[in-house]
DNA sequence: GTGAAAGCGCTAACAA
DNA sequence: TTGTTAGCGCTTTCAC
């Protein structure tokens, strides 16, 4: 194979040869800072585009001290929730010309450490962060120092952080209502262990809350932990064999939903004839599962713009050397009602 | 609320004077080259702890025309093969110690090569991409120069680039097969539109070969093209009401497969008893839907850690100032056997 | 072993 | 309206 010679990189000054003119006028028209003369204006585009010259985005960003793009660390990028809200960040990010950089901490307290200082040395404007951790000193120090930051999904005590997070004590709400209407009184809820900081915490809550402004008292019976999918179908095994079995579950994830589904297929329990199921989190496949699934919808998309709007809009200020206050919005889930607790779909 | 004073960013000075040394040797600890005395290293390193200083990426990049990341372009995030090729990404560029920066170009010609110019502006050392253009100027440019940069998924002809592709001849032959081997003979295809580029052309041709290796011919009719759900509910009724119908449905794409069965179930045909149904692409779902599916499974994971670590290889040997003879390597699919093609599992 | 100084490619005063 | 020049923060010769 012929050895290809690395071809030089092109510079500034190769333009401003090609144009004619110094490395400063070249500047100032990619910039579009300052007046310029047509002329000058089209002979220097031209060189540009004749070269197909590209600046260098890492010489611009150490003398600007800015990059123009935003960094965004998820904690479970497997989980389709994720996608939808990644949809609303990079179309925020689009119309306000910032890029985006994504990492995967992957709930891993320590990769997110790492994932932040990687994402501080290339001195992005800001980050987006779904927190695995509570009490990462990072984030004070980030805080101390007013750098951009935006808490995603879930709330982070002790530090004033922008933060956008859904209703999850409604989410649960809604779906304890929805099965009490239905006629249920024996509801378990099913999580993955809480780390300390995750929204299951709050969904927990307003499952127990709902539970009692529905004059239905609280079992810690019905209330199961799980970690493996084999945690999974033992905890199903136990429910069902006691005494007071419940006639409803309520999934607070939508993995643990498939795995719930397996465990009720494996001891031959029907959904929704001998139980009712309702997941947390639309899917894709939500409407496709074997019953059709009643789900809590949770603004996902909107998450993801707000937090980006709201991160753009704290960069902004930054450099106007203004601090906003910090905020926390919270959006609202809904129902979506199908088939897995019990109704007819139309 | 007090404004915070911007804190000046901390520079390789800062540790410099604190240790009481030149920035030289500060940045020789941190470079871990030269010889240096155990007491100044020290030294150094505690200014660094005490300190929390992290070197700026931009001003370190610039000077050693490097950035020790490398980019991906993915074409539609939303799908959830996409996923499980990230993991294999990630993982080996975790290992080699690159860092990672995904865009999505939302299998839009233009905005790839938005996203390729971002990332060449940025400097970084490689690119992985899964095509969505086969006529892209920028590859040929970029093979030119011989710039790091393997092909995901797809193949562009006319081209000399690394290249990791499944066989997607290899699995609808597969699939073919084992419709065939269950007695049908009138197994229909459903794709979306393809683009020039993508893997369903061959996918589509595999079926046809298949379909000759096993006595059956290729019915026009069979071939059914869809773009949308509608599409798709379209489609599956002219399909069952002429007088050729289909006794299976080989699916070429995971969210298709979802409109397949949105559509036989709005027209009341049960799998696999009416009409077997074979997937592609294994997804967390797969098994749960209902019939649990039988699919084609890629390599996904494999296919990312192999496209991760020839990218890596092809980095190291343009730094020696070699140049690497550009490779296809084609990994296989394997059959998944669930229920939906008549079988029962055990 | 360590320091001084040049320069990576660009932008932004400051002059002209 | 344009050119000259001083850095942005770092690495890397070249001296010592």
């Amino acid at each position: 194979m012929t050895d290809i010679p690395a071809k030089r990189k092109l510079t500034i000054e190769d333009v401003a040869r090609q144009a004619g003119v110094s490395i400063s006028t070249v500047s100032r028209v990619m910039n579009n800072t300052d007046y310029i003369a047509d002329a000058t204006r089209r002979k220097v585009q031209d060189a540009i585009d004749a070269l197909d010259y590209r600046p260098n985005a890492l010489a611009r960003g150490l003398k600007q001290m800015k990059t123009d793009s935003i960094g965004l660390i998820l904690s479970d990028l497997q989980n389709p929730f994720w996608l939808m809200v990644l949809e609303g960040i990079e179309d925020a990010c689009q119309e306000a010309g910032y890029s985006l950089l994504i990492l995967n901490s992957r709930d891993d307290p320590e990769k997110e450490g790492k994932n932040i200082k990687e994402f501080l040395m290339r001195q992005l404007d800001g980050i987006i962060i779904n927190p695995a951790s509570e009490d990462n000193p990072l984030f004070a120090a980030l805080a101390a120092e007013a750098f951009p930051l935006v808490f995603l999904n879930r709330r982070v005590k002790g530090v004033e952080v922008d933060t956008v997070v859904a209703d999850n004590f409604k989410g649960t709400m809604l779906a304890v209502s929805h099965l009490a209407a239905l006629g249920k009184n024996r509801i378990a809820i099913f999580l993955y262990p809480a780390n300390g900081i995750s929204p299951r915490q709050e969904r927990l809550e307003g499952y127990k809350q709902a539970l009692a402004a529905h004059g239905l008292e609280t079992d810690p019976a019905l209330i199961k932990i799980v970690e493996t999918k084999e945690d999974c179908l033992a905890a199903m095994k136990q429910l069902l064999s006691g005494s007071g079995k419940p006639d409803a579950i309520l999934s607070t994830n939508n993995r643990l939903t498939l795995e719930i589904l397996d465990a009720l297929g494996t001891l031959n329990i029907a959904v929704p004839q001998d139980i009712a199921l309702l997941g947390y989190d639309e899917t894709e496949w939500s409407k496709h599962l074997n019953p059709p699934l009643t789900t809590i919808r949770q603004p996902a998309y909107e998450m993801g713009r707000e937090a980006a709007e709201r991160l753009i809009l704290a960069i902004a200020a930054k450099r106007r050397g203004e601090t906003m206050q910090p905020v926390t919005v919270q959006l609202e889930p809904t129902l979506v009602i199908r088939e897995s607790c019990g109704e007819i779909l139309q």
